[in-house]
DNA sequence: CCAATGTGTGACAGCGTTGTCAACAAACAG
DNA sequence: CTGTTTGTTGACAACGCTGTCACACATTGG
């Protein structure tokens, strides 16, 4: 291992090359290189050698050099424009546990919504990066215009919630439908006959299918709907606070109300203190998505989690499949959607009413 | 542009390389590459026509090429290991930002603390990316044995948050001590006499900084000390609840309680809300980094602004800046520490004390 | 007018890895 | 025992770019 007479600045440490271990395995390069990447066709104490000098010299392979000569550059971009941290901190964690585990790295990208063209910055990006495939996280995952791009490149990509499971070839989503109808009827089976809905934002896919899920199960339990239980909100905490305020002005006031999100929740909450509402005695309060918020009101916030970080890894090993195997053999998969199963968390926001 | 020989699977379109670009402006690659890079001595005319070749075509260079001939990378490291979403979501948006004006790209890594060895981890994810600089962020700036290493290896990193501004060349930080004894002030100007305080977790440098800025605060104000009104808390909303309920169980009842985070405000915020406390009206509230759930508190918490956002952005500026430097002279720049302000968040859960 | 010094440009050799293909040994079928 | 397949290894040429150096052509000072 000799110093490189290209060597500059004040790097300190000389690192291995393949051809260093090479030479002290006594073997060729190439030999190196198929120990490397797993390949068939090497004797195992041949394979025992390289392994061995690898470990005696910190080897590790150069990313850069991989990329250039193979096609796979062990690079998985993450592209996101999502407002809400403790989504997106899932997702990361979820999506790096399992790059790391097959050698892979995550690239974060951006896209802020501001931005002119999206579709040619994530082009780019790939063009400059050569990520071996891309991950998808809400509201990106709805871009048409993306998904578009990224198909006629031949990107691989994995969508986390897109809004029609049929645009893409891989994804990951959740019931929300399902989710919101389990809520529901949880709070009919504690008894309660008159409950309130705050609505999501009407522009987000998943708000919709939570609203359904609340209507499906009050008619499937013999509840009639009534409109003035249900106002629409916006996701926001202030909106939860406006909403749960409309729907407690009323002559027939509800025992319990469910909202589309935790925040609006948190909101709701805070109209009841308010009005002097006991929690849950005078009224349950449930939201959705079991945010850090839930576990911060006062009581707790019974709400719906989201297995955000199993989501993301799920997608990743979609990912990772799929580059491999278009890597072995060139045929694309077939499309592929994983759906992850919900779970209700119980606190203490939500009990029996008072009759 | 002729497509490679060696191109596989299943891509769709060819990219331009620096040769396509080469031909079309009629000049050397070189040329190409000089332009590239912003090189000095290339007629004006030369690098026109470059310019237009490379919008016609297109083109953008491939980072494992560039990062495999030169020395640098284009990618920054971002090492974390930080369970608040909210700050590492603020540090991200930051330093990404930057990243992308000056046309690197990030990489994160999470630093695991179960991870038997963390400095081994991050040199070799080093070794394969190649990343020109890395940012760290707390608890991994804190870590010694992750600092020596790379300082070994030359590597340049800037620290967001160091407990010790004198252990490393490069950082950002806030002044927590500052902050802490601001708020404090505050409160006293508001008319508080008796003004509780819920420390932050033992080991984390910052709380202690904080508590000593509500200590000396007093101190200024010539207001004595009562050891009854500290508690020590561990950060988390659970902690917040038990160290108010026992501030609140003494005889001589504060006016205002100041939790050294936002989830111990929290906590203490439900702890009067339960016990019939009426907020700010019989206790103010104070709490410390404006996570998102000061807003979603109800009344909103008074609180103090970390500028995560912008400090993220100025350890970017400050190592890219190092980067740079170190690429032209190879000369080491001097250490660096850049402070930044913090702000006085008000919102409703403070005000002046009934009498 | 000549040497000495810039400028602008290009030829060419790497950077550290993988793909291709050939060489050879061992195992197998006829 | 021979011809063929299968398994194991290596030589060598890419991959797309930058560093080095050389060269042609101004420009300058004596």
């Amino acid at each position: 291992m000799v110093k490189s007479p290209r060597a500059k600045g004040p790097r300190t440490v000389t690192r291995a090359t393949i051809n260093d271990v090479a030479r002290e395995a006594n073997v060729a390069i190439k030999t190196v290189s198929r120990v490397l990447n797993n390949e068939a066709n090497v004797r195992p104490a041949t394979r025992e050698r390289v392994l061995h000098a690898i470990k005696a010299l910190n080897y590790s392979p150069n990313l850069a050099a991989r990329g250039l000569a193979g096609s796979k550059s062990f690079l998985i971009g993450l592209l996101y424009d999502n407002p809400s941290p403790h989504y997106m901190n899932g997702v990361q964690i979820g999506a790096l546990a399992r790059c790391r585990a097959e050698g892979f790295h995550l690239l974060v990208e951006v896209c802020t919504p501001e931005t002119k063209n999206v579709t040619q910055q994530i082009l780019t990006m790939i063009a400059q990066t050569r990520v071996d495939g891309v991950i998808l996280t809400p509201p990106v995952s709805d871009n048409e215009a993306v998904l578009e791009a990224l198909r006629r490149d031949g990107m691989p990509y994995v969508a986390i919630a897109p809004p029609k499971l049929s645009d893409v070839p891989l994804c990951v989503h959740m019931d929300d439908l399902r989710a919101a109808y389990d809520m529901t009827t949880y709070l009919l089976k504690l008894g309660h006959r008159r409950i309130g809905f705050i609505k999501g934002h009407p522009q987000h896919g998943a708000a919709s299918l939570r609203y359904n899920g609340y209507r499906e199960a009050l008619s499937d339990h013999g509840i009639k709907f009534e409109r003035t239980l249900v106002k629409q909100g916006y996701f926001s905490f202030e909106s939860g606070v406006d909403c749960a305020n409309a729907i407690l002005q009323g002559s027939a006031l509800p025992t319990a109300i469910f909202a589309a999100n935790d925040d609006m929740a948190a909101g709701a909450m805070a109209v009841a203190h308010q009005r002097g509402l006991s929690i849950p005695g005078d009224l349950s309060i449930a939201g959705f998505d079991d945010t850090p918020v839930a576990s911060l009101t006062w009581p707790g916030l019974t709400t719906i989690r989201q297995p955000i970080v199993e989501m993301a890894a799920g997608a990743a090993d979609l990912l990772l499949a799929t580059i491999k195997e278009r890597h072995h053999a060139g045929t694309p998969a077939v499309a592929l959607a994983r759906r992850f199963q919900h779970e209700i968390v119980l606190r203490a926001s939500t009990a029996v009413p008072r009759t």
